[in-house]
DNA sequence: ATCGAGTTGCACAGCAGTGTGCAACGGCGT
DNA sequence: ACGCCGTTGCACACTGCTGTGCAACTCGAT
């Protein structure tokens, strides 16, 4: 098999792929999922696992390194060429909401200091860029809020969560959630409701 | 002893006492501290605690009905007698406020769905009237959003919980959290800002 | 001084999870 | 048909936590 440099999935890769993606769902549903848990629910044996990561800390680690580069790819991706903050905000928070399941896992596990510290700091950079957005926006009046941007940066982080939890309680379908997302996002920011509906609306199509 | 009925405090109830208040500090801080962890922050052994609580459950179980009980309480306290929805908004964001600590703590477990499923049902309540409060919000024409009253529920417990996250962080001195955080879940509700700081401010005095 | 509730220290059994070693097995490519 | 990689199914040692039992001790109250 000496040459497998494209496409090539040998059924090793496969796995260990699969077994990331269960790992990711079942952290979601239980941040202390065993081993066990993950190996059985990616129809493997627990052995088979500690082949592709030598402990449990290097399988979460992956997935935080996965989760962050896509969430952070498409948080510049939503807002690349546009000047208005406003609609800036709206165009990266589409875009993230995509990325929801993913976004909760790093929240799930960043809120237990224990396993992983570091996630903060991983995080950083993506923070870094929202609040400079933010701050762009409250220096050019666009937004106004009584919290300096940094803090205005967690309250937008946590209003994602709250109704991406909506969703999941059936308080609302995953179609809408993205656009009333974002509307409460920017309304939050201080846009005017009726302003921050139009502007979603024209965004998304 | 015979006779004890008042006011006075045992050891025995001071060491209960000061059992569940740190056990409160010590979980908010790592939901998994075992209890070797509480009973010596709590300068105790082990043992006693078990002398106190038949098991870890009914410790937690006792922590949070104590939580529930204290932030119904300020929920209610904060409305009563009010009948605009804004103004019985904003007056119970600053009276919840007080118990921020408590609060988080029933945030923290309640995610952690394996320890304590039954959080979100003793918590139904509170968060039933005040979804009934956002909803009279909206009818009336005070408030506004694309979110079902419910959702919007959720988002301002969120927002609160975000705002303590900046002040543990040092991006608000907690003074003007409170206002803050009032001012910002009006605004999240589609108040006006200008009417929203407004508000507030005449509120606290 | 004595009683007793509360506390301590220690020991123990049990359980659940982690990480490792090793022999056997199955299938895919050549 | 052979070889090899990945997989499987055990086994094991180790760790950390829970909940309980028991004897000894310390205080305050009587």
């Amino acid at each position: 098999m000496a040459f497998m440099t494209t496409g090539t999935t040998s059924r090793a890769d496969a796995n260990r792929r699969r077994i990331l993606d269960v790992a990711l769902a079942e952290l979601l549903r239980d941040p202390d999922a065993s081993m066990d848990q993950i190996a059985r629910a990616a129809g493997v044996v627990r052995r088979t696992v500690y082949g592709h990561f030598p402990n449990r800390e290097a399988l979460i680690s992956t997935l935080v390194d996965e989760a962050v580069a896509a969430l952070s790819a498409a948080h510049a991706a939503g807002r690349e060429g546009v000047e208005d903050p406003a609609e800036s905000v709206a165009r990266s928070v589409l875009a993230v909401w995509e990325l929801a399941d993913r976004y909760r896992l790093l929240i799930a596990l960043a809120q237990r200091t224990v396993t992983m510290q570091g996630i903060r700091e991983r995080l950083a950079p993506v923070r870094k860029e929202s609040t400079r957005l933010l701050q762009r926006g409250l220096d050019e009046g666009v937004f106004s809020s009584p919290l300096p941007a940094p803090a205005l940066a967690y309250v937008h982080e946590q209003t994602l969560i709250a109704v991406m939890e909506a969703v999941n309680d059936g308080l609302l379908t995953a179609e809408e959630a993205g656009r009333c997302a974002a509307v409460t996002v920017l309304t939050t920011a201080g846009v005017p409701a009726s302003g921050a509906t139009e502007l979603v609306a024209e965004i998304a199509d």
